[in-house]
RNA sequence: GCGGGGGUACCCGAGUGGCCAAAGGGGUCAGGUUCAGGGCCUGAUAGUUUAGCGCUUUCGUCGGUUCGAAUCCGGCCUCCCGCACCA
């Protein structure tokens, strides 16, 4: 009788529930073995990629627990955060696409959506109500979860945990007030990330350098990405057709586009940016201003290139090294009109000649003047002078050398320049910064255009802290990664991490502890949460007001006195100490696991804040980083509606059919591709295969042990592959690698089984093949029962069990039933067998009337066997002969000794490996029944030394392993 | 640009030094299952050749290491993913 799959998933999910079995205590006999996976953020359905992150560390889990581990698994709900706020609006302004997505994607009922509108509802309605929600699904798949320590990250005992882990981060001066540039959207009065763009994502923030040229009392705040070549400036430029304004920065006057005064107007935070009044440009070209490094004074001059969109709208002029100035130099060399037109001097032009501040290898004193007349680009305007442009901006950066003009600087290379200049002058107050977007427009949602705003007393997690950094690198080589190559992924993210902003103004989460207008960010509120989840159980008992930042030391850190804690906090002492003790048990986290996408951010945080807040033994030991998941080959998108619902296919084919299928089709690590179509088609053949050990488990249950009954070759081989399979699966289960796991105990295992049922089929009644069934069944259950569980309990009670399998013992591997030469034996029948039919069936030989095999000589087994010795690295055929020559058997063959062992010299390498001794004469005239059956005629073994029979000669073929045939 | 991972037959994909002309699936073709269709089953799916063999060509590309390379090394072409305030 069929499995019907989708009873028996709710059947032994329900008796698992009343036994408690995933509720899990330290234990004094037991190791423990807690793993975590990144909990979900509960916007929406689950579907089977979500499926996939909670399966994989659910069957690693079952498998440890077998092995006789004490195993954690809690799951909580990571609420905080912005977007369930923008969907709850969404809902509440009946936004079309959300309502669809809702109610046709997620099945939501259309009378639940008014729960939708507000966050905090929307959040308990994804995690308890819906039955399309995560915790439904998770239910669903028969996840092995502690469901006693579930939490929500706003919940108030939560909150106390996170104001306990940023006061400490602030104490070992690891969080610092700064300032942070974001793109920021002015209307909603809100920094933008890329998904809250209309267009322009991954537009960069660059940062250029301003040096405050003073002109009389106003400043002309020169902006530049290359600071070093101040050195080099012979004049200003501003464009005459740009509407500049004077704006009060800082308490100086500047002189900026009127774009520009608007942007900056969001880059002062210290003092109010204020447009004082229009100025007119045409006034101050001819005059001089001040270079605030050289202290050279340069004049004033117009120039077209100039665009007042882009930084302060004034530039100062280095044409030694820009082609831009160069030219625009010369065009007013050689058309004064405009000069004239603001009455300059045209002295003060002829005058201008460049300054050379870098040396470049291949380039005269002046390189923009060299690529000028190169490319032959004849004015500012010319479009070739953007590639002038790049090309010496490419060379100077690479290979270029400050000159002896910069003083103090000389030598150094562009490439550090600005590094090494601009903290220089910073300090002496040389040089400001003006934030730009690296490329337009970067449009918000609302239509607005995006600025870049200077964000102050902002609160930073100081992952720069180099200090710090280095304990995390010493920390994450001392961790496993699986895959291992993510560990460079990981030590690349250690060194480029910088300041990281981890407080917000809006959405749900914990305040800062110290400056409760802002919020723990939700990157920042969920890196060390697996330690609350050891104990998050016994908190919640608490009363949340009560818990203060002694609790956690004392629990987490072993400060304090439990005594006087208990005292103050009127937190009971029983209980401090029992949370002290349940992480102490659990920790350290044994595997926290999350998706690719991740490692960058949230497992890097994770790692950087175990480090400095718990003590070197009690952070995390590894990391296990799991690959995407595409359906039909396109990337899930519940947008696009190209999801599949965890309630609709546990529903439809049954829990362990889902997680067998997630866990088969690649390894955790890889991208995974669910094909529905395919997956139906192999579903029916795994479905019958678990029905037939079901039916067998149901007629073994009081069968023999196999130590009781005699065995004869076919069950010592089916005995051998068996634990064969088992070894390698064990192994695989080890390592993470769940697939291979699967190949092993599943594909492997119950190829093997069929053969055995095959070949014992009329002795099937014997007691020797009840036992044997029965030891297979019992083992392979036991051995698939991480990846479906409930089938396997079903199985395992028609064994005549009580107890449940998930409790039952991992199936060890018996060395001793592992057998080369039986499995060798069998090899060579079968390839007896396959080689007849081959023949026949290229033959055209309907009908088979005899078959003679003639087995290999025994001195071509000697010169094998001796050759295998003699080769080491290389194979010397001179040495080989000259050797198995003093053999008198071999001499007695001496003429095709030297034919024989260049034959064997292709192979040796290969049969080093897996070549066991065998009789085969024996084995064959053993088997002589069953190969006979098989090929339909009676089968006769020979000798290759004498044969009775051999009319066409064949015997001198025969070669170890593979005999000669003879056919009529 | 920086960093990570890839490119395998008609397609998807396994495969990390020799049992590899290369698993598995899909598709296609042929045959069967005696109404059609579906479903299911069997076989074929680089070429040539053959009494199981063998040979040639093939794993992005060009070279290298090796007795031996899809697998190791180097260059090149090309695709995907991440790069921060976003969970």
């Amino acid at each position: 009788m069929a499995i019907d799959f989708v009873k028996v998933a709710v059947k032994w999910q329900e008796k698992w529930k009343n036994a408690r079995a995933f509720e899990s205590d330290p234990s004094s006999s037991k190791e423990g073995y807690y793993i975590q996976t990144a909990y979900p953020y509960p916007s929406g359905a689950m579907h089977i990629g979500h499926g996939r992150t909670y399966t994989v560390p659910d069957a690693i889990l079952r498998f440890r627990r077998m092995q006789g581990f004490n195993t954690l698994y809690p799951m909580g709900w990571h609420v905080t955060g912005t977007p369930v706020i923008a969907q709850c609006e969404k809902v509440a302004l009946k936004d079309k696409k959300t309502i669809d997505i809702m109610t046709r994607v997620f099945k939501i009922p259309k009378q639940d959506l008014k729960m939708l509108t507000e966050p905090v509802s929307f959040v308990n309605y994804f995690v308890d109500k819906a039955s399309t929600g995560y915790k439904a699904g998770m239910k669903k798949l028969g996840i092995g979860i502690d469901w006693r320590r579930e939490l929500k990250t706003i919940d108030p005992h939560y909150s106390k945990f996170i104001s306990w882990q940023y006061n400490t981060l602030r104490k070992k001066g690891l969080v610092i007030a700064g300032k942070f540039p974001v793109r920021y959207c002015p209307h909603d009065k809100n920094a933008v990330g890329d998904h809250d763009l209309s267009e322009g994502e991954g537009v960069d923030i660059v940062e250029y350098m301003v040096y405050r040229f003073r002109c009389g009392d106003v400043f002309l705040p020169a902006a530049t990405l290359r600071p070093e070549t101040v050195f080099g400036v012979t004049n200003m430029w501003l464009n005459p057709k740009e509407d500049y304004v004077v704006a009060s920065v800082s308490g100086e006057d500047w002189v900026v586009s009127r774009t520009a005064a608007e942007k900056l107007k969001h880059q002062h935070p210290e003092s109010e940016v204020k447009v004082k009044s229009d100025f007119d440009v045409s006034k101050i070209f001819g005059k001089t201003c001040r270079n605030p490094v050289t202290g050279d004074e340069v004049p004033v001059l117009p120039a077209s290139f100039v665009s007042g969109e882009f930084a302060t709208g004034v530039v100062m002029s280095v044409p030694a090294h820009a082609p831009l100035d160069f030219m625009a130099v010369e065009d007013l060399k050689k058309d004064s009109s405009l000069l004239e037109k603001f009455g300059v001097d045209k002295s003060v032009v002829l005058g201008i000649k460049p300054v050379a501040l870098i040396k470049v290898e291949g380039y005269g004193e002046f390189p923009a003047v060299d690529v000028c007349m190169r490319l032959k680009v004849f004015s500012q305007d010319d479009p070739r002078c953007e590639d002038a442009t790049n090309e010496i901006y490419k060379k100077e950066f690479h290979t270029g050398v400050l000159n002896e003009r910069t003083g103090k600087f000389r030598d150094i290379p562009v490439s550090k320049a600005k590094a090494v200049l601009s903290a220089e002058f910073r300090k002496e107050n040389l040089i400001g910064s003006f934030f730009e977007l690296s490329a337009r427009p970067v449009t918000c949602r609302c239509g607005t255009e995006v600025v870049v705003k200077i964000l102050d007393n902002q609160w930073f997690v100081k992952y720069s802290d180099e200090k710090w950094k280095k304990e995390v690198r010493d920390q994450i080589s001392s961790m496993q990664f699986v895959p291992k190559d993510f560990k460079s992924s990981f030590d690349y993210t250690v060194g480029w991490l910088e300041n990281k902003p981890c407080a917000r103004q809006k959405g749900l989460g914990t305040p800062i502890p110290w400056d409760p207008d802002w919020i723990v960010e939700p990157l920042g509120d969920s890196t060390i949460y697996m330690a609350y989840f050891t104990l998050s159980h016994i908190v919640k008992e608490l009363d949340s007001g009560k818990l203060d930042d002694t609790v956690f030391d004392f629990v987490f850190l072993k400060k304090g006195d439990a005594g006087e804690i208990s005292k103050r906090t009127s937190v009971p002492a029983e209980k401090l100490l029992e949370m002290q003790e349940s992480f102490d048990y659990w920790y350290p986290l044994r595997f926290n696991c999350s998706a690719n996408e991740l490692v960058q951010n949230h497992m890097s945080y994770s790692i950087f804040q175990h480090t400095a807040i718990f003590p070197k033994g009690k952070r995390q030991n590894g990391e296990l980083v799991l690959g995407m998941g595409l359906l039909e080959g396109k990337k899930m998108s519940s947008s696009k509606g190209n999801v599949i619902l965890i309630d609709d296919i546990a529903g439809s084919m049954g829990a362990d059919m889902v997680r067998f299928f997630l866990l088969n089709m690649v390894e955790p690590w890889q991208d995974f591709d669910w094909r529905q179509r395919a997956v139906e088609k192999s579903m029916r053949g795994v479905q019958a295969f678990f029905s037939e050990v079901h039916e067998i488990a149901l007629s073994v249950s009081d069968a023999k042990k196999i130590a009781e009954v005699d065995l004869e070759s076919d069950d010592l081989w089916i005995l051998s592959k068996i634990n064969r399979s088992l070894k390698n699966a064990t192994v695989a289960f080890e390592a993470f690698e769940v697939r291979k796991a699967i190949m092993s105990v599943f594909f492997d295992m119950s190829r093997d089984f069929r053969i055995y049922m095959e070949k014992s089929v009329s002795r099937s009644d014997t007691e020797t093949v009840l036992a044997v069934k029965r030891y297979f069944a019992d083992v392979w259950v036991r051995a698939i029962a991480p990846v479906t569980p409930h089938v396997c309990e079903e199985i395992w009670s028609a064994l005549g069990n009580d107890s449940f399998v998930i409790d039952a013992a991992w199936p060890e591997c018996e060395q001793g039933l592992i057998n080369d030469a039986i499995e060798k034996s069998v090899e060579l029948v079968e390839t007896v067998i396959s080689d007849i039919k081959n023949i026949c069936e290229i033959t055209g030989n309907q009908n088979l009337k005899k078959a003679v095999v003639f087995v290999s000589q025994k001195w071509k087994w000697l010169v094998v066997k001796e050759a295998m010795k003699l080769t080491t690295e290389k194979f010397d055929s001179g040495k080989v002969i000259s050797e198995v020559m003093k053999n008198p058997v071999v001499r007695a063959n001496g003429n095709q000794v030297p034919k024989f062992v260049q034959l064997i010299a292709k192979s040796i390498h290969e049969l080093k490996e897996t070549l066991v001794e065998v009789d085969e004469f024996e084995v064959l005239s053993g088997q002589a029944d069953y190969i006979s059956e098989q090929i339909g005629c009676k089968l006769i073994v020979e000798s290759g030394e004498n044969p009775s029979f051999d009319p066409l000669g064949k015997a001198k073929n025969a070669k170890p392993m593979k005999p000669a045939i003879y056919l009529e």
